[in-house]
DNA sequence: TGTTGGCACTCTTGCCTTTCGAGTGCTAAT
DNA sequence: ATTAGCACTCGAAAGGCAAGAGTGCCAACA
């Protein structure tokens, strides 16, 4: 049974209300609200109905209509027109991304936090990585009894890490040592650094010090580094502003959640694209906690096939069509400024591209 | 006019029992606590002198008593027994502080985190610096149109950034760059680079990309982010676990707070030496966001006259002596690995000295 | 057949009253 | 100085009542 033009009219006044009100909104309401030319008494038939057809629900029987998560769904996915983003946030977003761009994992929590302020609502970030080699591999001399690692990654991050020694080392060595892992350790992955490569090194280094194996160490503890996804989120107390938090339980166990680094993304599934969104609500998580929250999401390209994420969560009654607009935009113009240069021109008007729920299954 | 020996006993049992429950205590329950051999009729009359001498206040007449700041400070100062901590908790401390030692700013994450799940309070650490200076300063080759720049602080953090350029540079000319500035810009602070010393730098390199003035600029940068305390916060959820905090808005107001980095410290107070720790009980918080809750303060040496401080945040019905001793171990782990080195031996087990209010003005 | 006004019904919310009990303060006895 | 006893106070929990919002349904109407 097809849904009529007028029913997606009223869900969408509904769901809009909603959003607004956190209150169960009733027939007078959107008879009033929607240009729709009829009275109370033929709404709440349609309302009837759409509660029958799934889309809404009453908390009981004399109260007004809320909207399922198959009607936020409906919502997002067809009903919701675009959010124009007024252009001070649009040149705010541009601003303050254009004031950072530090080292990834600096970004990623400025992130975090910028997605979070622009939202109103808790915001994670996160980077998922491809194989992560070792571009450059440098050693600094300090003095006798110091030096500092440096190693430039196929990321374009740059790691360091100071060493001091308990005994004394002669420049030449230094030098030795750089050389040789520059050429040995350059263009390889975490696993390839076998003890069989540390072993020739330190033989060809003449190192009888062990140094080779701290050097080899920070090689590869850097890398697995970079391998497991860095997460960062903020915002966590904006949650307690949103009138479904009221009860601290529920937000204790939600915040408690996100601040563990509970993952967002259900597994397996991928961003396919830069510059997409996705939406999650309610149910369609898979981690518990977030059953009846709603997460937003959008992708970027951090070059390199560093793949980064920023996910905004909040109650399945969140102003998705605003958020959504937000997370594109900081998506694209962090694509554009990370990413290997192709991206769009200066002025970034993305298109925002809403990807449905990924599983059809409505339970 | 003094405090007798039984009030003492009757005052840090009230203390006692309602840090445990946070509900009013009642005298009966004294009376069977304490080991005091004397009647609820007595401790009555006790109480209503505590009361009245201002240590206790009553919520409403037919209520038990709930300690004022007064008392709470009283407690802090002379009454509450030090908690031993258990042998596993001890070894937890150290096995996690041994885990993880990068360069400062990590750390300073990793110890408010790790003082936040030891204690259950929200917990943030930060450091005050003196004067940074720039030790040692590198340039390193990547290719001709990328650098890396390298700078090792005095505090001995390595910062570096990765420069791409417009233009390509020659290798000679680099290595001119780098020994100049590895000349003219150690040892100085951030206002000593002024325009006269980047400019004869520029001229004595022969400069004309505007090379010199973009390291300046990192130079500056990292000096001039060295020198505003760092701070990280993190467990601002635990808040609502509290009962004083299940009312959403103080919870809210708090956090928020907290989150945006919101100082600890009363201004033009400092932490005199290491392994003191501090509490700020109620009202005698500056902030007006911190009135009614409490603040314990620890501070350690970071070297290089670097101050580090982990504080943690809870409801004035906190547990002081639990956290006062967990936050001391902590601090002095921090000093004993980050500090000139000049710490106490391996086995920490410091001595706990609690510095009392330091304004002496009760109110 | 779709729409509308009207009306009875339902259920929550807020408010008031009552009850219950924990805890006090006071007094008189030890 | 201590204690037992007792009347008193006051908040928290439980019950009851009225108001109001919103629904469902029916009968009338275009």
């Amino acid at each position: 049974m097809s849904i009529s033009e007028r029913k997606k009219k009223i869900l969408a006044a509904v769901v809009d209300e909603y959003i607004q009100t956190a209150e169960p909104v009733g027939s007078k309401a959107i008879a009033a609200k929607a240009g729709l030319g009829c009275s109370s008494a033929t709404i709440r038939n349609e309302l009837a109905e759409l509660v029958n057809m799934g889309y809404l629900e009453q908390p009981h029987t004399s109260a007004g209509r809320v909207p399922t998560p198959m009607g936020y769904r409906m919502y997002v996915n067809e009903l919701m027109e675009k959010q124009k983003l007024s252009l001070e946030e649009t040149e705010e977003i541009n601003r303050r991304l254009n004031r950072r761009l530090q080292e990834l994992d600096d970004t990623i929590s400025d992130v975090s936090r910028l997605a979070s302020q622009l939202t109103n609502y808790p915001a994670l970030a996160l980077t998922t990585q491809a194989a992560v080699t070792i571009k450059r591999f440098d050693i600094i001399y300090v003095d006798a009894n110091t030096f500092i690692i440096v190693v430039m990654l196929s990321n374009n991050s740059v790691k360091n890490k100071l060493v001091h020694l308990p005994v004394s080392v002669d420049q030449p060595m230094m030098q030795r040592l750089s050389s040789l892992f520059n050429s040995g350790f350059t263009g390889i992955t975490e696993d390839q650094i076998t003890p069989l490569l540390i072993n020739s090194t330190e033989r060809a280094a003449d190192d009888t010090m062990g140094l080779t194996s701290v050097i080899a160490a920070f090689a590869i503890s850097v890398l697995s580094e970079s391998k497991v996804p860095a997460s960062f989120i903020s915002g966590e107390n904006r949650l307690l502003s949103q009138p479904e938090f009221r009860d601290p339980d529920k937000a204790h166990k939600l915040m408690g959640y996100l601040s563990g680094g509970g993952y967002i993304l259900p597994p397996g599934v991928s961003m396919s694209g830069p510059n997409e969104v996705k939406v999650l609500i309610g149910p369609e998580n898979v981690a518990e906690e977030l059953k009846d929250s709603s997460v937003i999401i959008a992708s970027y390209d951090a070059g390199d096939n560093t793949r980064g994420i920023i996910g905004v969560v909040g109650p399945t009654r969140m102003d998705y069509s605003a958020v959504a607009e937000k997370l594109s935009l900081l998506a694209a113009g962090l694509s554009q400024r990370l990413g290997g240069g192709e991206g769009p021109p200066e002025g970034i008007h993305n298109k925002l591209i809403i990807k449905g729920d990924i599983s059809n299954e409505q339970r």
